[in-house]
RNA sequence: AGCGGGGUGGGGUAGCCAGGUUUAACCCGCUGGGCUCAUAACCCAGAGAUCGGUAGUUCAAAUCUACUCCCCGCUACCA
């Protein structure tokens, strides 16, 4: 059972996130479906909660419209990734939210669940609950304006909203009140000793893991609530919390077992998740960035305890550190960093894959630079791996007719290289088992570099004038080195070692298993032409960032697009504009009977008593432009294919005015 | 403020938990040499770090302890 944390889907998850949870998780699922284990490997989008209702307001449209366009863009990012998901699902699946409304009533009918009244602030203009940090004011302590309900930027104190001088709704700046409300508390203190037990006994807790959760409940575990006041999200099911719902942390985190029910619900057996939540023997592998560290170590073990099922606790919990952008944290609102779809629009995803493992946040956070990004791919993936399995290949192709040599009768060297291969290949797998995802790649990489330091050892382009059966040894050698890639590097750039299998003309079962690696290709198989697999990046740091820029710049966010006013226009006037050749002046009713001016280049292909009555579609809000002295208003919208223009119109009849999206 | 993590040659990292097996390892870069099968790729050698600072524990410390400086993150109603 491999997971990863479930993205918050306000937004497009960037690479900090992606070598945090989504990418390390997929590298190790990977890696145990090739060892043969039963892996499912499952994620989901988490879509409830404030941000993304506050943030789908903002675009004025449903939040679970603005959960539905984030989650099929994201699915989509996920497959051009290679990320192997078995079920990628989210929160607002009908059997994750039935799940959590019988988890919770469960863990309610144990005890577990008490009400209490609080005091929390409200805005009424916004009809709100508002979080701590939706309420901004001025701090009591410094004085800064700006500061937010849960802490003072400036001076960094901590603060409540109550603190707060003329505290404000963050969505709307009208000022909040305090009012009471009843919510519903999980009895957290109740697992501190079985989670104290846990934690301890548990080998597999990354280092950072382990001490802040058992320094976490060393300070007393508070009950924590389990329900908000939000619309958006799963109803809470307990009886007086009608208008409530759960609290999103608390029920995401349950996705992992819904998810896997889901799974297997898919493929018909209905049962089958049960094996990989109860029996004892049964793994369960997170990872995480160290922000969710809590949620995995604490909360979720708790409530899988306050179920009495029996449900297997974490056995691994894998947490990075954070991945900085030239020395500072990624921000959405300041836009720095890079965000996963415009990664891809600068390379291809193995090349991100490689990068991001081999920089890995393990120990500390680690900054990402054009510079490194550069480097590694030129100097590890091009010149030592690439280059290693390109001369192996071209050296094949031409003087044994792409067969792989006779391989009898080895010296020592050559069987120590295999032997070495192999305790690489074995080094590899340990490393991965402790989710030492760095090294294990740098090992991988060792092989080319075992390899090419061998080639050059053995000079098989000599060895080949006088002696064609040494040279034949070496060149039965390498191949195997180039096998052994193709498959330990395939949990890492599933893209790259499918083409080194191709390359290598590797059937199915060939390639099907970790043993894989070290077994050897028999003389005379055939292999293809070989072709380099990976381009060096021949401009610099600076160049590259100009091109993210304007990979940045063509994807826009709904949000831009959203702002485009896209509507039906009726034309009602049309005239020639006087000594142009292909101007036409159009009025166009865009609804309600307002007539804006357009200036269209459209007249050598529409008469223009023809275009009179048209209902077309245009762009209302563009920004006005003068043409031949007149001011064009709103512009028309038109295909062009080479000279021939063709005006989108609309195939039913629709009212002048209707909003195109 | 409290807590956690980190500070290791020019850059990027490992080692630290279980102190000696390391003359502090690896990748990049640099210098010199070699090779020419290969994508100006590959191989070898060398220079370069008193492991943030101070004090201690010890026969022995990058590794343990105390204090101190700097960076980052977290602090539970932000997901």
């Amino acid at each position: 059972m491999v997971t990863c944390a479930w993205p918050y889907i306000n937004y497009t998850p960037h690479l900090g996130t992606m070598i945090g949870s989504v990418l390390s998780a997929d590298v190790v699922a990977r890696y145990y479906r090739l060892k043969g284990d039963d892996v499912v490997f499952v994620s989901g989008s988490d879509e409830h909660g404030t941000p993304i209702e506050v943030e789908a307001v903002r675009l004025g449209i449903s939040p679970k419209k603005l959960t539905d366009e984030n989650h099929a863009k994201i699915v989509e990012l996920w497959k051009r990734w290679g990320i192997s998901f078995d079920n990628y699902t989210r929160t607002e699946s009908p059997i994750h939210k039935e799940f959590v409304k019988s988890f919770f009533t469960r863990i309610y009918r144990r005890g577990y669940v008490f009400a209490q009244d609080v005091e929390l602030p409200f805005c009424r203009k916004c009809d709100r609950f508002l979080p701590d940090r939706f309420v901004q004011g001025v701090c009591p302590k410094c004085g800064a304006e700006g500061a937010r309900g849960d802490q003072c930027e400036k001076c960094d104190c901590l603060l409540e909203p109550a603190k707060l001088v003329d505290p404000v709704c963050a969505v709307c700046g009208s000022s909040p009140v305090m009012r009471k409300v009843k919510h519903w508390y999980f009895d957290l203190a109740k697992f501190s000793g079985g989670l104290c037990k846990f934690l301890e006994e548990n080998e597999r807790l990354s280092q950072n893991a382990r001490k802040f959760s058992l320094n976490f409940i060393g300070g007393g575990l508070k009950p924590r609530s389990l329900t908000r006041d939000n619309k958006w999200g799963i109803p809470a099911p307990f009886p007086g919390a009608e208008d409530k719902t759960i609290y999103v942390w608390v029920e995401a985190v349950l996705g992992y077992v819904s998810a896997t029910i889901e799974y297997f619900r898919g493929r018909g057996e209905e049962e089958r998740w049960k094996e990989f939540w109860f029996d004892g023997d049964a793994k369960t592998l997170y990872f995480i960035g160290k922000d969710n560290i809590p949620f995995h170590t604490i909360i979720l073990p708790a409530l899988l305890l306050a179920s009495g099922e029996g449900f297997n606790l974490p056995w691994s919990v894998s947490s990075t550190e954070f991945l900085q952008f030239k020395g500072e944290s990624f921000s959405k609102s300041r836009r720095i960093g890079i965000w996963i779809d415009e990664a891809l629009e600068l390379f291809q995803a193995d090349y991100w894959r490689y990068f991001l493992v081999s920089t890995r946040p393990e120990s500390k956070d680690t900054d990402f630079s054009w510079g490194v990004f550069i480097e590694r791919v030129n100097s590890d993936l091009n010149d030592t791996l690439g280059n290693f399995v390109h001369r192996t290949l071209t050296f094949i192709g031409r003087y044994f007719d792409g067969r792989v040599p006779d391989g009898a009768d080895l010296g020592d060297r050559d069987r120590e290289v295999l032997q070495s291969v192999r305790e690489l290949v074995e080094r590899v797998a340990k490393e991965l088992e402790d989710c030492k995802l760095q090294e294990a790649l740098r090992t991988v990489v060792d092989v080319s570099r075992l390899g090419n330091r061998y080639f050059h050892e053995r000079a098989p382009w000599k060895l080949i004038k006088t002696d064609r059966d040494e040279a034949a040894k070496v060149l039965y050698v390498a191949v195997q080195l180039v096998k052994t890639l193709a498959i330990v590097l395939s949990p890492f750039m599933p893209f790259t070692a499918e083409r080194i299998s191709a390359l290598l003309n590797l059937v199915e079962d060939q390639r099907r298993g970790w043993e894989e690696a070290v077994k050897l290709l028999p003389s005379n198989h055939e292999i293809g032409k070989a072709e380099p697999l990976f381009e060096k990046i021949m401009v610099d740091g600076e160049e590259l960032q100009v091109r993210l820029e304007k990979a940045k710049s063509s994807t826009i966010t709904f949000e831009e697009f959203l702002k485009l006013d896209l509507r039906v226009g009726e034309i009602v006037e049309a005239e020639m504009v006087p000594k142009s050749k292909s101007l036409v002046r159009l009025g166009i009713d865009v609804g309600g009977g307002v007539v804006k001016q357009a200036v269209a280049g459209i007249a050598g292909q529409y008469e223009l008593k023809q275009l009179l009555g048209l209902k077309v579609a245009v762009l209302a809000n563009l920004e006005p432009k003068r043409i031949f002295g007149l001011d064009s208003e709103v512009m028309i919208l038109a295909a062009e294919d080479g000279g021939n223009i063709s005006i989108l119109m609309p195939d039913k009849p629709v009212k002048s005015g209707s909003k195109i999206k």
